[in-house]
DNA sequence: GTCTATACGCAGATAGAC
DNA sequence: GTCTATCTGCGTATAGAC
């Protein structure tokens, strides 16, 4: 918040986030963060109180946009059309400025970030998103596909391997599958075309989300 | 092979697996194991050379099993029928034994096996594999369409939350989503229904896939 | 086949000078 | 705000006894 200093916790956060993504946090020491920055460890610790403070404080960021987005789809019907905005906005979110580093930091540090306190964090938020992905639609194949919206938000960053794309197409694309994926969501608790069956429902559990959320949006 | 011991060596594997997956493989000391195995950490250097060769040798029959699906799926046409079928074994392989807890190892550990051999080349038949499954459609977004496929199989294990849910009925509902994914991925080269537009096709580059391959199939 | 003992290095973190 | 110096503990791995 109050940084006086000549932007040392910014660049530390950047090199930081850099090889905790390319080589995983466990296995990237504060040394070499330190090395990188040619500044010693100790440095390191004037700025933050320790290694997973680093995370934190660049985490922070996501996990209020990501607050925002899910308590903006509670207050939304729970229709295809909500679901198209939604994953949209979390396309935006996801595409916006340095946000796609910090993406592929969560990606490829999920187990480490079981142990981290914003990794658990994130971990309920992608849980919530999902669940109001599939809300009012409580089938197995429906958490499925919501799930896999996600991912194709996510996935277009690396599994789309063309040249010479924009970010934009990307985008693009991957809200192009994702909205097909919606589509195949039931809109409504009670299903008026039985053309794709109910599947199996297992049992109705009412407020699976967690927090009864009683104050206002 | 030649285990004549009483299964010391398996019962390594089995505990390594399961602490690999649970708290990560950089996370999880030889101390840890061999405390659980009650044994010392030199015991486990007997059977093993180092700690990565305990990952080797248990993905070891998995790669096997990928060289053959993606062997087959060479020698066959690019049609949605090969796909189809393809993407099916896959999950049969997958379900299949205990499969299940090497599949999440993979998911939990996806940037420690980017320093691991036996990481590398699962992650050179994944590529493998979902080129496979969108060959003949270049586009960016077959090329999506063909990971989330892939994702489909795996995330069923953990997106879908149902109590009392069969392992056959997880694969089910993952083939049924691959199935609708894979219906999207144009067939032939020459697309004859051009109701979905040929997207952006950035520029074709024949041979993405990598090695030409002139051996026989 | 499993043990004790130990080598060697690097990890995260702190104290206190400048 | 950054440094040097240092603490403490655990990491992988090895040697050699039983």
């Amino acid at each position: 918040m109050s940084q006086s200093t000549g932007g040392t916790r910014e660049r530390i956060q950047a090199v930081a986030l850099e090889l905790f993504t390319e080589q995983g946090y466990e296995k990237t020491s504060l040394r070499e963060i330190a090395e990188r920055l040619n500044v010693t460890k100790a440095a390191l610790y004037y700025h933050f109180k320790s290694k997973d403070e680093i995370v934190s404080s660049f985490v922070e960021d996501r996990l209020r946009r990501m607050d925002e987005l899910i308590e903006w789809a509670r207050s939304q019907p729970a229709t295809l059309a909500t679901r198209r905005i939604l994953i949209s906005r979390y396309a935006d979110a996801m595409f916006a400025t340095q946000q796609p580093s910090v993406m592929r930091f969560f990606e490829q540090n999920q187990t480490a970030l079981k142990s981290l306190s914003a990794g658990l964090q994130m971990r309920d938020r992608m849980m919530s998103l999902a669940n109001e992905l599939c809300r009012g639609d409580e089938s197995p194949a429906a958490q499925l596909r919501a799930a896999l919206t996600l991912f194709a938000v996510h996935s277009s960053w690396f599994a789309v391997r063309a040249p010479d794309i924009t970010d934009d197409e990307r985008r693009r694309i991957a809200l192009e599958v994702a909205d097909e994926l919606l589509a195949k969501i039931a809109s409504e608790p009670t299903v008026d075309h039985p053309a794709r069956g109910p599947l199996t429902r297992t049992g109705e559990q009412p407020g699976a989300d967690g927090q009864p959320r009683s104050d206002a949006a």
